[in-house]
DNA sequence: AAATATGCCTAAAAAGATTTAGGATTTAGC
DNA sequence: GCTAAATCCTAAATCTTTTTAGGCATATTT
């Protein structure tokens, strides 16, 4: 059975294609149809359920209504729940959701946002982008699919941005923590690839230690690699209790963070410290629910991120807005 | 600046748009076009960037290199793993995908399926369906896009599956709690949406229950309303304790369920429990690692669920599978 | 009464690729 | 040296829609 195309409606109504295709596009009235054949027309069309191919819709108006995400990890959760919200909020544009992971790397980002660009021809394009500086994307290419960037910046560069105030958070837990009485306070950061969200949280933990005297060095900031994460966060955390037996808090500057220095307090050397401090993260996940230890948290604003993101994008797309506009969202608060 | 098309090409090159698409479509041996002519084209197809027009291209095709794939809920992590592996495997055969969440609803299914296969063209869809039968699909237009399920089944259907072995990893985990002594093991199972899976797990216990005589009555399998886990889950236990003070396991059918448990075994009102019984649970979670009760698990092949669906996709839809497969992958026991 | 405007609609072009059907050369065979 | 076959290539049709430019009545103006 062939599919219904404009040509067999055509004949059906008696009615040229243009008609129908004007009625169908909204732009009836705007070509002077009459009311009555307009009627007409959409009963038909709902009556015989035709829906025009898109790919002939695509090729004349180069319009795919695709918007392409581009993240680092679809499993992820952090991010699988922005790209629920953005599906959720696209769907109900009549846009469809593309979705690809770069696993951090550039190289192969590149070829993505090529590929979304210039083979699938999507309308516009969500990425928290690996980049470590914005060289690759001014080039006039990407005036005409614009890019929207979530969660991490590029700096100096004049784009689209919704993110997370990750400096604020950063600072608001620190000085949670102070409040609560901790004066040695570890702050596990992550390495080795340049992310501007980790810089920006550091910043908030330094700015906040620096204003209440607490008189913490540099080595209070350890870095841990992410790619032997467990082992990596062992060492630092033996290391550090040794030289500093007093430390008597732990904030981890990301989710994965924590989850590797609960693990690793279980270790017999350094289970005893397990009640001694607070911890604190930097992102809020449902595992802290889970657990004994009562641990403080910043949540991201998951759901903002996605859906204001997606409205920024259909909205450049459409002209209602300028192709540069910057988006910070506040975190909250958990305290447990 | 206007795109590179064929036009261009041909004129620069002096070979016509046919030639040097079949050069470009792995064709041109087939029609006779000499090794020598080939290598020009390719040569200045890469040195002059031309990339087709994926519109033009699919309009005449018919074919849109996108795959569909439709779970209840993308954030899930269980669903957002297997989107992972979808993506990465569909990359390197040059298709892309598109993802949408049913949020269990029927209905909303429907329409993500029509909007799939009528108006984005898609070539295959990959859905872990929300139907509890499969009467929407003895449908002839599902014969041309094929769909491919993954992990839930539908019974009385002559379809795609690739599935987990519900059955038999239930059966598995329930004779290692008992090998492990425990004779009094309570189920506790998911409402209200049917949906096999657990269906198979649920068998799976029974089967092995009866098998080792263990008098276990239906009253031991609980099922937990989804809508309120958390309170259902510790009035369920509450009770249950009160009952059967001798219950020295939870077998849980789901992660979602073994959080609850884990949280109402914290309540006062039966915490003196916590250590007395072994938590079993289908499905393996990173929270197992990070809780200090040890948990056994079955995990589920996520990875083979995504890679063996995707590939079986790609070939029913290059002809090389009939399009009825059924693939049962094996779970794997986590002595905890 | 001719010219202009208005209301409603249509034929044909355009979007940019793939595929069909077939046209020139060149080579092979006798 | 002629024909048949093989080799290499191309013009034109096709896919299905949107959009441009304009046609044809009827009504209104001068």
């Amino acid at each position: 059975m062939k599919r219904l195309q404009l040509e067999d409606l055509s004949k059906q109504l008696g009615y040229s294609k243009t008609l129908i295709s004007m009625v169908l596009n909204g732009k009836a009235d705007q070509y002077g149809i009459s009311k009555k054949t307009q009627a007409i027309v959409l009963d038909a069309v709902s009556k015989l359920d035709y829906t025009p191919n898109k790919f002939a819709k695509a090729l004349r108006t180069g319009k795919s209504n695709f918007i392409g995400l581009i993240v680092a990890d679809i499993s992820n959760p952090f991010y699988s729940t922005i790209a629920k919200n953005i599906e959720g909020t696209l769907f109900d544009r009549g846009y469809n959701l593309m979705v690809c992971s770069t696993d951090e790397d550039e190289e192969r980002e590149k070829k993505l946002i090529d590929m979304m660009i210039n083979q699938q021809g999507v309308d516009g394009i969500i990425l928290a982008s690996t980049f470590k500086n914005a060289d690759y994307f001014n080039n006039p290419r990407f005036t005409k699919t614009p890019l929207v960037f979530i969660d991490r910046i590029l700096p100096l560069f004049n784009g689209n941005f919704v993110v997370t105030d990750n400096y604020g958070g950063s600072k608001e837990i620190t000085e949670a923590l102070i409040k609560k009485g901790c004066k040695k306070i570890l702050c596990l950061s992550i390495t080795p690839s340049y992310i501007s969200t980790i810089d920006d949280r550091i910043k908030g933990y330094t700015d906040s230690v620096e204003k209440h005297n607490l008189n913490l060095s540099d080595e209070f900031i350890v870095p841990i690699n992410f790619n032997k994460i467990q082992e990596d966060t062992l060492s630092a955390l033996k290391k550090m209790f040794f030289m500093h037996p007093d430390i008597d808090a732990i904030y981890t500057l990301n989710n994965n963070l924590a989850s590797a220095t609960l693990k690793a307090l279980k270790d017999k050397s350094i289970s005893s410290y397990y009640d001694k401090v607070q911890l604190a993260c930097f992102d809020d996940i449902e595992l802290f629910n889970l657990v004994d230890k009562p641990i403080l948290s910043v949540s991201q604003p998951v759901d903002d991120i996605g859906r204001n993101a997606t409205l920024l994008t259909l909205d450049i797309i459409d002209g209602k807005k300028e192709n540069k506009s910057m988006i910070v969202l506040p975190t909250s608060l958990i305290v447990r």
